[in-house]
DNA sequence: TTAGACCATTAC
DNA sequence: TAATGGTCTAAG
C-alpha cells in the first residue's frame, strides 16, 4: 500500500489466500521446489508437448521471479487440479528423461527439510550427486537411422552416399556418424548431404564411456557365531521376517563381532531379493572392510569419498537398477536409490561424521530411522559406545538393546593401565612419552610386537609462545597457530593462513619465543630418538595427503613392514591388526576438559575405542593412558571398559541439566565481518524469537546471545543462540514462525542447525 | 538465495 | 543525467 494513504476497509480483513482456491481442470501444472531457502512449492502450466514426459523426480527449467530467469528447478508432483486465480508461468524445459528419485525418496527428502530447517529444495540438490546431475560419465551421441518408407532402389543418389545408406539397411541398430563414415569407407560429407535431404534422420541419445573396474574377491562362507551373536542375529531375523520396522541397537564391545552379524542379516534381505544399506563413517572405508563385504557377496557397491562423478553416477545408476545387493557407503548413501530396500546397518553408530555440517543438517542415523520406518524395515545401529540418544531410546523401550559383551573367541579385551604424569620426571622436562609409556614401548618392542599411539593434534607443537601476549594466534581467525616443522611454517588448522615463525613477538616485540606442546611430528622425532630401531609410521592428514597412501600405509602395518604406528584420530576407529600388544595414548585430557555438552561423551569414545585396537589377535594386548586426571570418573570408567557405569552416570548429568537426550537442541550461528553488526543483530534476533515463543506459548527456552566458542573463524566474527525443548515441534514451529520476520542485515549470515553436534 | 525495484547519493 | 550503491521485497 502506499504510503500516506489510508486502507479501505474492506483492506483490513486480510485476504484469503488464493493458491488455497483450486480446481479440477484440464491443465495440467508441475509442482516444483527450487535449491533456495525458500518454504513454498510453486506450480507451473506444463505445455502439451511435455505432458507426457513429465514426472515428479525430473529437474526442470522455469521462469521464476521478476525477471523471468530461467532457474533450475525439482518437480516434486504434477497435478490437474491447479490454482486458477493467478496466471501461472509455464515450464520451459525438462532436463531429465527419467525421474532420479522415486516418489518414496521425494517424501524423505520433504521430511528432512522440515525436521531440519531447510528447503525441500535445497535437500533435493544435495541429496542428487553432482555426478548424477551433470550426467558425467555419458556423453551425448548423435546417431543415424532410416526413414521409415524409404525405398533405396528408386534414389538417385551418389554412389558414397548409396553406400551409407545400404549400411544402414543392413545394421539392427542406429549407427553414430564415425561407425557410419568408416563401413562406408567414407568422410562425413556424405553422411551430411543425406541428413539435408533428410534421408536419413539424426537421434540424439547418451552413451556410457566409464564403467567402475569390477574387483574380483576371493569368497569367503559364513563364520561360526557365538552365542551372544546368534541371540542378536536372531533379534534382527524376526523383525526382517515379520517385515516390521524396529531399530535395534546393536551394543558389543571392540572386537566382538558386529560384522559378522549384520553380514548374516543381510544374506537373509539378499535371499528376499531386497537390498541392504551399510553406513559407515568415511574412515572405516578401507579395503579391509570392503574386502569383508565383497568376499561375501556377489554384488556390493562401495560409494566413498574418492570416486569421480563418472563412477557415482554409474553406480547409481546400478543401484537404481536393483543390480547391486548391497550399498557400502559413507553418510550420504543414506540416499541410494535401491528399489526394494530390506534393511539398513549403521556400523560405528556414535561417530559424529554422520552428521552433516552443511545444510541440511541431517543426522544420517535419523534419516535411516525415517527411511526405515516408512518403508517397514529394520535399522541396525552397531557400536561399541552407542551415543546416549540411542541408548536413551534403547531404554525407553523404543528401541531394542542388543548386547555383545564377549570378544569373539573368547579374546579378553585388554588390560587397561592409567599412567598419572602429574609427577612424571620426562613429562616433566617436556617429554610426550612418559617413563611407563616408554618401558611399554621398549617391551611390546622386544616382544616383536607392534605398537600404536594415538596423539590428537597434528603438526609439530600447538603453541608459539610469547611470556607476555601467550600463544601467537591467526589474524583471521581465533585460534593459535600451529609450528609445522617440516614447512618451516606456522599454519592455521582453521584457515589456510600461514606465515614463517617470527623472531619477536609481533605484538610486544619480546623475543625468546618458545614453542610448547607436543604433535604427531614432535611425537615422531621423539620416537625418533628413544626407539632408532623401530621402524616407525606416522599418519595424520599431513602425512597421507597424497591419494590411496592411507590405504598403502595400513597395509604396510599389516604385514609387519612397520614396528609403530602413530598418529590422531585416524588410527582410532575401526582397525583390526592381530599383532598390535600395545596401544598408548599420549595424553588422554585434551578432549575431556572442553566446555562441551559431549565432552565427556567423547573422551569415554576415543579411549575405548582407541583401546580396542590392541588384542586382537592371539597375543594379548594391554594399553597405557597417560593422563593428569586419573581419578576422573570418565576416564576411570573407559579403563574398566564399563560403559553402563559411564552412561548411567553421564545420563543423569544430561536429565539434571535438561540436555539431550532429555530435551531436543538446535543452535542458530549468526556471522559478520562486522563484529558490532553480529552482535547487533544476534540481539534483536533473540528478542523476536523469544517474543514468538511467548506469544505462541511455544515452551522453547532460549539462550544466549553469546559469543561463539570460537569467536572468530575466517575473518568472521560469531555469535549463537541455543535452542532446547521438548519436541522439535517446538522448535520447527518457532522458526517457521520467527524466521521470515528476520529482516536480517545483509551483511550478517545465519546458520540454523537442528540437533547439532558441534557446539563451537 | 537471487534479482529487480526503489531510492539516495555521487560523478560527469 | 547517468551511473553507482545500499536496502527492501517477492519469488507460481
Amino acid at each position: 500500500m502506499p504510503p500516506g494513504r489510508q486502507p479501505a476497509l474492506f483492506e483490513l480483513e486480510p485476504e484469503p489466500d488464493r493458491w488455497e482456491l483450486a480446481a479440477e481442470t484440464d491443465c495440467l501444472a508441475a509442482m516444483v521446489v527450487f535449491n533456495r531457502p525458500l518454504d513454498s512449492v510453486y506450480s507451473y502450466l506444463v505445455p502439451d508437448d511435455l505432458r507426457e514426459i513429465i514426472a515428479p523426480g525430473q529437474r526442470v527449467r522455469v521462469p521464476f521471479g521478476r525477471g523471468d530467469q530461467l532457474t533450475l528447478g525439482y518437480c516434486v508432483g504434477v497435478t490437474t487440479t491447479v490454482p486458477t486465480h493467478r496466471k501461472l508461468k509455464t515450464l520451459h524445459e525438462i532436463l531429465d528423461r527419467e525421474p532420479l528419485l522415486s516418489g518414496a525418496m521425494l517424501d524423505l527428502t520433504k521430511w528432512i527439510g522440515e525436521r531440519y530447517l531447510s528447503s525441500w529444495g535445497q535437500v533435493l540438490d544435495s541429496v542428487i550427486p553432482a555426478g548424477v546431475k551433470k550426467q558425467a560419465g555419458t556423453r551425448q551421441i548423435v546417431t543415424f537411422e532410416l526413414p521409415p518408407d524409404l525405398d533405396l532402389a528408386q534414389l538417385k543418389i551418389p554412389a558414397k552416399q548409396r553406400a551409407v545408406l545400404e549400411v544402414l539397411q543392413q545394421s539392427s541398430a542406429p549407427l553414430t556418424v564415425d561407425v557410419l563414415a568408416e563401413r562406408a569407407g567414407c568422410g562425413s560429407s556424405p553422411i551430411d548431404s543425406l541428413r539435408r535431404k533428410g534421408l536419413i534422420v539424426p537421434r540424439r541419445g547418451r552413451s556410457e564411456v566409464a564403467q567402475a573396474d569390477v574387483i574380483e574377491v576371493e569368497k569367503q562362507s559364513d563364520l561360526q557365531l557365538n552365542a551372544e551373536q546368534q541371540t542378536a542375529l536372531i533379534s534382527i531375523l524376526e523383525a526382517l521376517r515379520e517385515q516390521r520396522h524396529e531399530t535395534l541397537l546393536l551394543h558389543g564391545v571392540t572386537g566382538s563381532g558386529k560384522t559378522e552379524v549384520y553380514i548374516q542379516a543381510i544374506r537373509e534381505v539378499v535371499s528376499y531379493g531386497r537390498q541392504a544399506i551399510v553406513l559407515v563413517p568415511e574412515i572405516s572405508l578401507t579395503p579391509q572392510t570392503i574386502r569383508r563385504f565383497r568376499a561375501r557377496f556377489p554384488s556390493v557397491a562401495v560409494l566413498h569419498s574418492h570416486l569421480s562423478d563418472a563412477d557415482r553416477h554409474w553406480h547409481w545408476q546400478q543401484i537404481a537398477e536393483g543390480k547391486v545387493q548391497v550399498v557400502v557407503g559413507a553418510r550420504s548413501a543414506i540416499f541410494a536409490p535401491v528399489p526394494q530396500l530390506g534393511l539398513i546397518v549403521i556400523d560405528e553408530e556414535h561417530e559424529a561424521t554422520f552428521k552433516q555440517n552443511s545444510t541440511p543438517r541431517y543426522h544420517a542415523r535419523d534419516v535411516a530411522r525415517e527411511r526405515a520406518r516408512r518403508e517397514n524395515v529394520p535399522l541396525v545401529l552397531g557400536s561399541a559406545t552407542p551415543t546416549l540418544e540411542s541408548l536413551q531410546r534403547a531404554r525407553l523401550g523404543l528401541d531394542r538393546l542388543l548386547t555383545l559383551k564377549q570378544r569373539v573367541e573368547r579374546r579378553p579385551l585388554p588390560h587397561v593401565t592409567l599412567v598419572d604424569t602429574r609427577n612424571d620426571p620426562l613429562i616433566s622436562k617436556g617429554q610426550a612419552i612418559g617413563r611407563a609409556l616408554g618401558q611399554g614401548i621398549a617391551h611390546a618392542l622386544r616382544e616383536r610386537g607392534q605398537v600404536i599411539l594415538f596423539l590428537n593434534l597434528r603438526g609439530f607443537s600447538p603453541v608459539l609462545w610469547c611470556p607476555r601476549c601467550s600463544g601467537i594466534r591467526c589474524p583471521d581467525c581465533d585460534v593459535t597457530l600451529t609450528w609445522h616443522k617440516d614447512k618451516g611454517l606456522l599454519l592455521c588448522h582453521s584457515c589456510e593462513y600461514s606465515i614463517a615463525p617470527p623472531e619477536r613477538c609481533e605484538k610486544c616485540g619480546l623475543p625468546g619465543l618458545r614453542f610448547l606442546g607436543t604433535g604427531t611430528q614432535r611425537l615422531e622425532a621423539e620416537v625418533r630418538t628413544k626407539f632408532p630401531t623401530a621402524r616407525l609410521l606416522r599418519m595424520d592428514s599431513d602425512s597421507m595427503r597424497a591419494p590411496g597412501s592411507h590405504d598403502e600405509a595400513l597395509e604396510s602395518f599389516r604385514e609387519g613392514r612397520v614396528d609403530l604406528l602413530l598418529g590422531t584420530q585416524m588410527i582410532a576407529k575401526g582397525l583390526d591388526f592381530p599383532n598390535v600388544t600395545l596401544v598408548g595414548v599420549i595424553d588422554a585430557d585434551t578432549l575431556l576438559h572442553q566446555p562441551e555438552l559431549r565432552s565427556a561423551e567423547r573422551t569415554f569414545q576415543l579411549i575405548s575405542q582407541v583401546a580396542g585396537r590392541t588384542g586382537r589377535g592371539d597375543r594379548e594386548g594391554r594399553v597405557l593412558v597417560q593422563t593428569m586426571s586419573p581419578m576422573e570418573p570418565v576416564i576411570q570408567f573407559a579403563a574398566r571398559h564399563d560403559y553402563d557405569s559411564f552412561a548411567e552416570r553421564e545420563l543423569e548429568h544430561r536429565a539434571a541439566t535438561h540436555s539431550p537426550p532429555f530435551s531436543l537442541m538446535a543452535r542458530l550461528i549468526l556471522r559478520s565481518l562486522t563484529e558490532s553488526s553480529v552482535q547487533a543483530e544476534s540481539r534483536r534476533i533473540a528478542g523476536i524469537l523469544r517474543q514468538t515463543t511467548a506469544e505462541k506459548n511455544l515452551g522453547v527456552r532460549i539462550l544466549g546471545p553469546a559469543p561463539a566458542l570460537i569467536t572468530k573463524l575466517r575473518k568472521y566474527y560469531r555469535y549463537h543462540l541455543q535452542f532446547t525443548a521438548e519436541n522439535h515441534a517446538a522448535i520447527q514451529e518457532l522458526w517457521r514462525d520467527a524466521a521470515p520476520r528476520f529482516q536480517l542485515h545483509p551483511d550478517v549470515e545465519m546458520t540454523i542447525d537442528m540437533d547439532p553436534l558441534d557446539l563451537r
